[in-house]
RNA sequence: GCGCCUGUAGCUCAAUGGAUAGAGCAACGGACUUCUAAUCCGUAGGUUGUGGGUUCAAGUCCCUCCAGGCGUGCCA
């Protein structure tokens, strides 16, 4: 079933098919045809600005093509009215037999509404997080988490076969650093004087690790060799990072190591294969892959000169893995601080075969941490920082992920601690979850006194005449129109929430959804009803809970 | 130096190149004998950082400059 937007859309497609087989207007591309809300109820529910670009095309005034479409628009029951505006718009009024069918579409897709099977046969593997087990994650890690969890809810939602994956960099210089640093701490709680060094991990967790270390072994396994403490420190971090995660209500498909794909031999084929290809060569020992003729500002080292491998080899080879699995197209969530990053990896993915636009990127702004605007400091290595789990106790799962979502991807996020705390519109989560509560109260009322939801059919939806029902509904009925458009940009759907909860507490302060007119109170409980259904679906994807009480 | 992102009301943010730039917060004034006042109604608040350009139309696209964030490793 379409929607009302979409359908708009065609009968527009259709009329300018139509005018220009007749001759009154030329040839045109008619995917170029974009229907929007106008900012004015005046200039009706739907308009499109079509004829302007057409006019120009083809040197008539605006309003003579528009006339001209309009002309050949067929009507049916979903327009009211159209007209032509003295500009050029073309504007839609829909009728109010079109808008209780939304109603009817609500109730009976119900979980269902708003989803779709856009993505009917595609796979997409989304990689977010990915966060080193060098230590907690922070609320910039945050951001990722959410947003990559919500882009993962909103896909499956349409559709698509989502496999949710976390990389582990457990290999590499900031590993053994990780090691070192837990090797020290457990000698000096043993009571040696060991030097610790600048470039290692200086937070707190690293004492607690060495504690549970002592705990564990007492001084047995101080002769241990470094690879002991890395796997321990390794594990220990990784299972409170899942914990966190669990926590955030943020779950994954897969966990995918990178040690796991130098033992299973995936790195050195990828290095065979670069080299069958001839896009590899030695450089003062090191070795060096020509990305450069891939866009790439310069070649990149994968193999320093002593032997060791870069992190950037790691990565080739699990997005060979990754594509190896016949996604339709992979998905990356990386925060801002790894753009220099992005165009050498899809150089690499260009050289091994892939093509380039198979592999979405979506970069995320950094996120800054404040209480009452002074910022707090967020480095891992230097331990001073406050951790994602803590940020989660004290403002709240909802209210976190909330905040991470409600602002555009590429814009800086400024995390406020009290403002996060706040029970008011400058934290709009409590509002919406309000407006859900209120409405599952008034539902409860209706079933106290006896009053049950009634079908479609058996209730009388033209009682439903007020401007603010109609609005309402118009607004219920954009619901799968804005998720479609906004799948990467989530943030779109938080306003939406906003401002359908907007409308419902307005029409709850002036209206009574029961009375002693019961036909009225069965329209305007359906009313309410699929309301609530929209909220809950979107608040649904966001991660975010919708209480029955509040 | 070069590259990416951002700059809109006092604050946090909206506005696929469209019609008179909108919300909330804070401020001020109102609304609970009613289905939840975590709500609602009203008042006030703007040279969209700067200067040019593109066009029927620019907050939005292009260029200059200013300010902030990030990147530019044989770090991850």
């Amino acid at each position: 079933m379409s929607t009302i937007k979409q359908e708009i859309t065609e009968l527009v497609k259709e009329a300018i098919y139509f005018a220009a087989n007749r001759g009154e207007i030329g040839n045109v591309d008619v995917e170029k045809i974009y229907i929007e809300i106008p900012k004015r109820k005046e200039y009706g529910d739907f308009t499109t600005n079509i004829a302007f670009s057409l006019a120009k095309e083809q040197g008539v005034s605006p309003h003579i093509v528009a006339k001209a479409i309009v002309r050949s628009i067929k009507k049916n029951e979903t327009i009211e009215h159209v007209e032509v505006s003295e500009h050029g718009f073309i504007n839609f009024f829909i009728s109010k037999h079109r808008l209780y069918k939304v109603l009817k579409e609500i109730m009976e897709k119900d979980t269902e509404f708003g989803g779709g099977d856009l993505g009917r046969g595609k796979k997409v593997i989304i990689e977010f997080v990915s966060a080193n087990p060098t230590g907690p994650l922070h609320v910039g890690h945050g951001r990722g988490a959410a947003y990559g969890d919500t882009v993962a809810n909103i896909l499956a939602f349409l559709g698509y076969e989502v496999v949710r994956e976390y990389y582990i960099n457990d290999v590499g210089t900031q590993i053994d650093n990780l090691g070192k640093s837990v090797k020290a701490r457990y000698l000096q709680l043993l009571g040696q004087d060991v030097p610790f060094q600048d470039e290692w991990y200086k937070g707190e967790y690293i004492i607690d690790l060495g504690n549970k270390l002592v705990e564990r072994y007492g001084n047995t396994a101080r002769d241990y060799d470094i690879s002991f403490f890395i796997d321990f420190a390794k594990l220990e971090i990784l299972e409170g990072i899942k914990q966190t995660l669990a926590k955030f209500r943020v779950y994954f498909t897969n966990f995918i190591s990178e040690k796991a794909l130098y033992e299973s031999g995936e790195v050195k084929k990828v290095v065979d294969k670069l080299d069958e290809l001839c896009y590899l060569y030695k450089d003062k020992e090191a070795i060096l892959l020509k990305t450069k003729e891939f866009d790439d500002e310069k070649d990149r080292v994968i193999i320093r000169s002593d032997g060791s491998p870069t992190y950037f080899l790691g990565d080739i080879a699990y997005h060979k893995n990754k594509f190896e699995r016949s996604p339709s197209f992979l998905i990356n969530v990386l925060g801002q601080d790894h753009h220099g990053y992005v165009e050498r990896l899809k150089a690499s993915l260009s050289a091994l075969g892939y093509p380039k636009d198979s592999l979405k990127i979506l970069l995320y702004q950094l996120v800054t941490l404040t209480r009452c605007g002074n910022p707090v400091s967020m480095s891992t290595r230097e331990g001073e920082f406050v951790t994602l789990d803590e940020v989660i106790d004290e403002v709240g799962v909802d209210a976190s992920r909330f905040f991470f979502i409600s602002k555009k991807l590429d814009t800086h996020l400024d995390f406020d601690l009290e403002l996060a705390k706040k029970r008011n519109l400058d934290n709009p989560v409590f509002y919406v979850q309000y407006a859900h509560a209120r409405i599952c109260s008034i539902l409860d009322k209706a079933k106290k006194m006896g009053i049950e939801l009634g079908t479609y059919d058996s209730v009388d939806l033209s009682l439903l005449r007020l401007e603010e029902e109609l609005s309402i509904i118009k607004k219920l009925s954009l619901f799968p129109d804005e998720i479609r458009e906004t799948i990467y940009e989530p943030s779109h759907l938080t306003l939406y929430l906003i401002e359908v909860a907007t409308r419902f507490h307005n029409y709850y302060n002036h209206y009574r959804v029961i009375s002693s007119n019961l036909d009225l109170t069965l329209a305007r409980l359906t009313l309410v009803n699929c309301i609530r259904i929209v909220l809950r679906n979107v608040l649904k994807l966001l991660g975010i809970s919708f209480p029955e009480k509040m």
